[in-house]
DNA sequence: AGTAAAACTGACTGAGCGCTCAGTTGGTTT
DNA sequence: AAACCAACTGAGCGCTCAGTCAGTTTTACT
């Protein structure tokens, strides 16, 4: 709270006047992160058009890359044990944190239907099949932040395994 | 330490003059945590005959899923914030949780090149390709120690992906 | 049995933390 | 001019926790 006060140039009652304790002022935060991501993919899937299905997958991969290398911090807090450790005795926190994800996952599973309805993708449970492509980029995103390899040199292998991975026939 | 101590049966005291700081011990677990996973791995696919390399693969991830479910404790630690933020200081830890992953992505490596001897495997790069299964693997294992979905439901499914991305020809 | 080193103990310390609260400020209403 | 108000302040309180230390027990060796 000392650092978060000197970061605000606010003084540390001030935060406690805003937000009832330390809990409440992570859950806000987590509501933030929720909704920032879940709309920059809204809006991206909305503006863009997609020539397949298939495609839109990838673009959507490329776009998760692409988000956490803009702004890791927004994705830090997914990747912190301590929100899940949270999520285990208080219920918002957890609703926070499956809305968020699912989100996410509803928008590979949008990608994977279309794609089976104009063949580009073969056929395979489409949920399913979202939560590993969801798992597979997000798993990258993280060994990424935490330094572990880099994720931009295997994103071109990352699309080019998704693409085998989806191919139809 | 408090915690430790009771658990242990064995005073506060005691175990600084084992452990001359928290963080010692941490890497000290840390490195208990590597050393079992590594050989534990090496025993599995030292003692086991696989058909191909494609089938190698398949196997590995499946003994991972099995290994994360049956001592979720080891493989926790490396799914923890608090170990790659302490990584980015302390060089013995970066260097333990570096060993561990490679470790396990050599493993992934040997089988993918093997797959490509017996034409199990199609062309591809071999370590991005074992670092893409590898994340994908351990993405899942996270998910799943989150509670965010079961890895179990989805294991016969990331099976086939794996298959269809390895997939030769 | 004597003894010195090693192992162990748990009460204690002090820094740091989340949080409170009496008091200040600047603006609006009566 | 008096009363009121939301926003803000920072010293300070209670508590937790990693780490210490003076003293006790156990072990190993003569």
């Amino acid at each position: 709270m000392a650092e978060l006060s000197k970061m605000t140039d606010v003084a540390e009652g001030t935060i406690f006047y805003h937000f009832k304790n330390k809990e409440t002022l992570f859950l806000a935060t987590l509501e933030t992160v929720k909704s920032k991501i879940i709309t920059e993919f809204e809006e991206y899937t909305a503006k863009k058009r997609f020539e397949t299905g298939l495609e839109m997958v990838l673009d959507v991969v490329s776009f998760y890359l692409y988000m956490a290398g803009h702004s890791p911090d927004l994705f830090m807090l997914l990747h912190r044990h301590d929100a899940y450790e949270l999520a285990e005795v208080n219920p918002i926190c957890r609703e926070y944190l499956e809305d968020t994800y699912n989100g996410l996952v509803d928008i590979f599973e949008k990608a994977v239907n279309l794609g089976q309805k104009d063949g580009s993708i073969g056929a395979m449970p489409a949920r399913k099949t979202a939560l590993i492509l969801f798992t597979l980029t997000d798993g990258l995103v993280r060994f990424n932040s935490y330094n572990l390899y880099n994720a931009g040199a295997l994103s071109s292998e990352l699309i080019a395994s998704c693409r085998r991975m989806l191919a139809s026939g």
